[in-house]
DNA sequence: GTGCCTCGAGTTCC
DNA sequence: CTCGAGGCAC
């Protein structure tokens, strides 16, 4: 039985690998024979055995890795397409710092790696953890798959006590194509580029897999450290390789922009002997205490860009124009393409925005095509914007068919029939149907489960839509969620005798729902799925209101958009006219508002949690925030102060007891000098804080 | 009114 | 990831 002889061999070799760190088979060999036993068992799920390789050897007990919340967040860098946008990014910086044009800011220039990000933690000098970017706030631990990564450091001589160091993981071309070639001698599907190659060679739940896949890495960038590694990039790169990591040897220190754009030119001629891919040049001030004056935006450094190369375009035939309609009623079109390779991926979808892209022109009526629409059946220029997301950029006129027509957008919502409506000055057409839609219902209800919202497990996308369409046991609303345990009772359980669910899965998916019962505020007000109130919509309206009741009350009684209610409502920071009445007129909706109704009935709603702000040294103070904030966006700086009793405003006033002013406060500090209220920096205001 | 900046909503493929 | 739009500062 093969099965069996596999899984004593692999057994065999792993318990030698991992006791005694002398493997007894090549990692190749284990890696072939893994593979094996997991086509069998695919073939074959009856003869399965409970000792298989394939769910034991090295990996750990959960099938995904665990997540790990970075200390210092991994942000994602602005981009530069021309060298316009890096002259703009150069004046951009000068002008925050206050410099003049010839005042000497040197930037570095460097590669931009074509792999995933990676942050290893060094305590004591010794690897403990290694950490993937994630969403930039949380990544996954790889630590077992970092550690068979030949160039990074196990441990480090002379590092500070804590160092955490970022870089990018990255294969070479070389080592890409042995791998797909073994890859093909196995009848596995080869990887579409290196860099899919990487990602799933270290996302491995088998660290010996991640062994026998070549993989490099190159320092970069840092997270926590307990001691700075220079006072400048150019010296914390010099810093970081001799410490034994490796960096890229086209770094280079650049006095001018000009100078930046002849190395990007430089690199971009080497680019196809470099071995490896990258997708363009990355600039950052060398200064590091510029670096730290300049600060953040809210996902992006304002101290580096990455000047991207130009993004790879392929042909292809429009097949045909399809439109989607989203939770909003959005109708999106997309095009259907004859399968093509973009970039390494076979690309069969595209983005075409709305009505107006198609026809050839932007939001403001201007051409973008030089009035070149684009038809069914046209062949078409496709590439990835920002190397992801496929779009069709232009239409090649010379290969038209006659018959060819102009396309119609339609006036009705193709899914439910409705008029498609275009609002004046609006980019796109919205289904009128609201909840009549099914489209718009079963994205609606997909919305409230989604991650931010109730994120209720077992409950996702492809389940949303079997419950919308089940006749005995639907979910059309969200309150549905919520009546489904007790609605399959009196249904004599009917859930778990359907096809692809058991006793377990229905009574896990029950729990997970009863989990959710109870809901934080914020969460509930963005899964109602308001149009323009999202995620951080949410939150600020919790934060405000700090109970679903008071929230409700407000909304009914501003319903004639006007009154204190109404104003209390703008007067929040981030929240507009516009945000306002569409919030009060969901509330005002007799449909929707008894589906609220009907939901909260359900759910057990936790208010904000007001912390205790006696002892808190702004308890009732009256702060105003000014000119640009660096280690917080103004929402953060405002929930902060609130939380800690202060009452944030807009303007200053004699009633004002602190102005916080960043650089490129103007008049409101002007005024807080001439009204005598004490004017702090951000520093400041977080010491006092912090007390 | 103009010019940032941030957020929301839409999108593809693995 | 990108576009458009909302909101705020000037």
């Amino acid at each position: 039985m093969e099965l069996e002889r596999l899984a004593r061999v692999l057994g065999q070799a792993n318990e030698d690998y991992h006791a005694s760190d002398a493997p007894t088979i090549s990692d190749a060999e284990y890696d072939r024979l893994k593979q094996r036993n997991a086509e069998i068992e695919a073939a074959f799920p009856a003869l399965k055995r409970p000792d298989s390789p394939s769910h034991q050897i090295g990996a750990p007990v959960s099938e995904k890795f665990a997540k790990v919340k970075h200390r210092v967040r991994m942000l994602s860098l602005g981009n530069a397409f021309s060298d316009e946008d890096v002259l703009d990014f150069d004046k951009g910086v000068r002008r925050y710092l206050g410099l003049s044009d010839t005042d000497v800011l040197q930037f570095t220039a460097e590669p931009k790696i074509d792999g995933l990000s990676l942050s290893l933690r060094y305590e004591a000098g010794a690897l403990v953890s290694a950490t993937t970017r994630g969403d930039g706030e949380t990544g996954e631990n790889v630590t077992q798959n970092a550690r068979m990564i030949a160039d990074i450091p196990k441990s480090l001589n002379g590092a500070s006590e804590v160092l955490e160091v970022r870089g990018e993981v990255y294969m070479s071309h070389a080592d890409f194509a042995d791998l797909n070639t073994r890859q093909e001698k196995r009848d596995e599907k080869p990887f579409a580029n290196p860099r899919n190659a990487a990602a799933g060679s270290l996302r491995q739940l088998d660290a010996r897999i991640t062994k026998s896949r070549p993989l490099h890495f190159f320092a970069y960038a840092w997270g926590e450290m307990s001691e700075p590694l220079g006072k400048t990039q150019t010296a914390a790169i010099v810093r970081l390789n001799n410490l034994g990591f490796s960096t890229n040897d086209l770094t280079k220190t650049c006095r001018t922009p000009a100078e930046m754009l002849q190395h990007y030119q430089s690199i971009e001629e080497q680019r196809a002997t470099l071995g490896y891919d990258i997708d363009g040049v990355v600039y950052k001030v060398d200064d590091l205490a510029l670096q730290a004056r300049l600060g953040f935006r809210s996902t992006t450094p304002r101290w580096a860009i990455a000047h991207k190369f130009p993004a790879e375009i392929a042909h292809t035939t429009l097949e045909a124009i399809e439109i989607q309609v989203g939770r909003t009623g959005a109708l999106s079109p997309v095009a259907r393409l004859k399968p093509v390779t973009v970039g390494g991926v076979v690309v069969s979808n595209a983005t075409l925005h709305n009505e107006d892209y198609i026809a050839g022109r932007d939001s403001k009526g201007a051409a973008i095509r030089e009035g070149r629409d684009i038809r069914v059946g046209d062949w078409v220029e496709v590439y990835r914007a920002g190397d992801v997301i496929p779009k069709v950029r232009d239409v090649d006129l010379s290969k038209r068919k006659a018959e060819a027509q102009p396309y119609v957008f339609p006036t009705v919502c193709p899914e439910c029939g409705s008029p498609a409506i275009r609002e004046e000055g609006d980019s796109v057409a919205r289904c009128s149907g609201g909840l009549i839609c099914p489209a718009q219902a079963v994205e609606k209800l997909k919305h409230f489960v989604s991650r931010a919202a109730f994120d209720i497990e077992g409950l996702g996308a492809k389940q949303v839509e079997f419950f919308y369409g089940d006749t005995d046991l639907a979910i059309r609303e969200p309150a549905d969620i919520f009546t489904l345990a007790r609605r399959d009772e009196t249904n004599l359980g009917k859930l778990k005798n359907r096809d692809g669910w058991g006793e377990t899965s229905a009574s896990n998916l029950f729990a997970a729902i009863e989990e959710k019962r109870e809901i934080p505020l914020n969460r509930l007000i963005f899964a109602l799925g308001i149009r323009h109130v999202g995620e951080s919509t949410g939150s600020l309206l919790a934060n405000h209101y700090g109970s679903w009741t008071k929230f409700g009350l407000a909304m009914d009684a501003a319903q004639a958009h006007e009154g204190v209610e109404w104003d209390e409502l703008l007067s929040i920071d981030g929240v507009g006219s516009v945000m306002a009445t569409a919030l009060v007129d969901s509330f005002h909706t007799p449909d929707n508002r008894a589906a609220i109704d009907r939901l909260t009935a359900e759910l057990d709603v936790q208010d904000v949690e007001v912390a205790d702000t006696s002892g808190s040294p702004v308890a009732g103070k009256t702060v105003v925030f000014t000119g640009t904030l660096e280690q917080m966006t103004r929402a953060e700086a405002k929930a902060r102060a609130e939380a800690m009793g202060a009452k944030v405003s807009g303007s200053v006033s004699k009633k004002t007891d602190y102005v916080v002013a960043g650089p490129g406060a103007g008049s409101k500090a002007k005024k807080a000098a001439e009204l005598g209220v004490s004017i702090l920096s951000e520093e400041e205001w977080l010491a006092m804080i912090a007390q």
